[in-house]
DNA sequence: TTGAGGCTTGCACGTTTGTGCATGTTTGTC
DNA sequence: GACAAACATGCACAAACGTGCAAGCCTCAA
């Protein structure tokens, strides 16, 4: 299956999309898996970060984060955490399904884990998630309109809450800022908490994954109850002091390795 | 059976199905399953790219926006060319006014350039110009939702149409690919015409700022005609000929800086 | 019928581009 | 400080390329 010829331009666009999809590639892989010389793709990796594509480093080379402030930082926190939480995730996804990922980047690392060449249907308020899957094979997404939210980092408010009803979903990723069994699921901003109580309401299934620092805490609104939750993902540095409540509770959780 | 001669126009088509069915073709194995020169292949592929059917890439070619890389790309393409006439544009914007924004690399440039703490709504089907735009200090950012389409970078559909025709802009930047004297306001894409019409009926005056290359030169799809813009602000590089005509249309033009 | 003009095509030429290998250097790790 | 991996660079070769030119074909008018 190897020797059919691969165009150089191909091969950049091959790289650029790993790089999307993974955050980072190494040489040695790339060379062995386009069976091509390591000179080459050292070629490739410098040419690419020569136009701004990415950021060359010994061994490979790395995705550049986009810039967009506040959710920038959220994003530069804990991403090893939020990606092993975001590989079990995906575990709950079919092929075919029509999916929606909340704003925030626990949901930005779902959406990078999420498979190729699914034929998914992805609903989302966050502009970076919509650009981070729209060009890659075997998505169609849809993106949110209404009133953009600087600090949330997707579209909230009457507009958006209007829109997501038009929509119906067979699974939704719901980011929260605390989950707790006594107080349920939580977060920051009045609004916020408005449109995801929309999404869940228009939604067959809904999973929400948080990394640990999440669980047990509270935050000032309510969302909806921990009864609501179909899927829970947690990360698999929560300790077991901190998830009794939640299982005494009745929940289902998955908890990713750790 | 291979000596019945092929009429050029039908190579092409057949040369466009390929594309259009595996992504890619190869000069070589053009030349080999249509028994014709490569030469004449690559004159083909010479053709079709000129004419925006396809990427022409070295060894073949490349079915065109597979990729959001092409929006990227284009971002990369003549960015100081951009700068110059975004400057130049931002002059037509007054403090509290309502803007629309339509997708493009060069209005993405707009958007970079446009003042802060001006009290700007800005409305965008571009969710990467509504993330540049949307952390800024004295900007509203509103997202059109609906389907998003990865090489145009931007909502479009029946839903993005709709949803333009519930805002009223003072001024809207339209974005395009071609713009002549005799064809007009052109683009690539029939729904992406189909959109920029409603953003320009939906907007008091108009605005389309493009660089050199595209003036004088025209695309598959009308947009509008001439006589609807109020302004046209075209790079300092684009010669005194290629601009005549648009001149002898009645047209006001803003020349940027060369 | 004939010949001019336009168009397409294939060939020959020199040029550019992509690739792998050999070389010596830098970098990270133990 | 020692070692291996990753690296940049120069070189050679083949593939792909653009261009000019001439042959073949069609149309149209004389």
């Amino acid at each position: 299956m190897a020797n059919l010829p691969i165009l150089p331009e191909e091969r950049h666009r091959l790289i650029r999309q790993r790089l999307e999809a993974q955050g980072r590639v190494l040489a040695v892989d790339l060379a062995r898996d386009l069976n091509i010389s390591e000179d080459t793709i050292r070629r490739d990796l410098r040419e690419l970060a020569a136009l701004g594509h990415c950021q060359r480093v010994y061994g490979g080379a790395l995705r550049l984060s986009p810039a967009s402030g506040d959710l920038q930082t959220r994003q530069r926190q804990n991403p090893e955490g939020k990606a092993l939480v975001a590989r079990r995730a995906v575990g709950l996804v079919q092929p075919g399904q029509v999916l929606f990922l909340d704003a925030g980047s626990t949901n930005r690392a779902i959406a990078e884990a999420l498979p190729d060449h699914a034929d998914l249907t992805v609903i989302t308020n966050a502009p970076d998630i919509a650009l981070a899957l729209a060009w890659r094979p075997g998505f169609t997404v849809i993106q949110v309109g209404g009133l953009l939210n600087p600090s949330v980092g997707g579209t909230l408010g009457a507009r958006a809450v209007r829109e997501v009803a038009d929509y119906a979903a067979d699974l939704c990723f719901v980011g929260v800022c605390a989950v707790s069994a006594e107080a349920g699921l939580r977060c920051f901003a009045l609004e916020d908490a408005e449109f995801k109580r929309a999404v869940i309401a228009a939604s067959r299934a809904v999973a929400v994954a948080v990394t640990a620092e999440k669980v047990g805490t509270a935050a000032s609104f309510h969302v909806a109850d921990l009864a609501t939750i179909d899927h829970l993902i947690v990360g698999g540095d929560v300790p077991d002091a901190a998830l009794a409540p939640l299982l005494d509770a009745g929940l289902a959780i998955l908890q990713a390795a750790a």
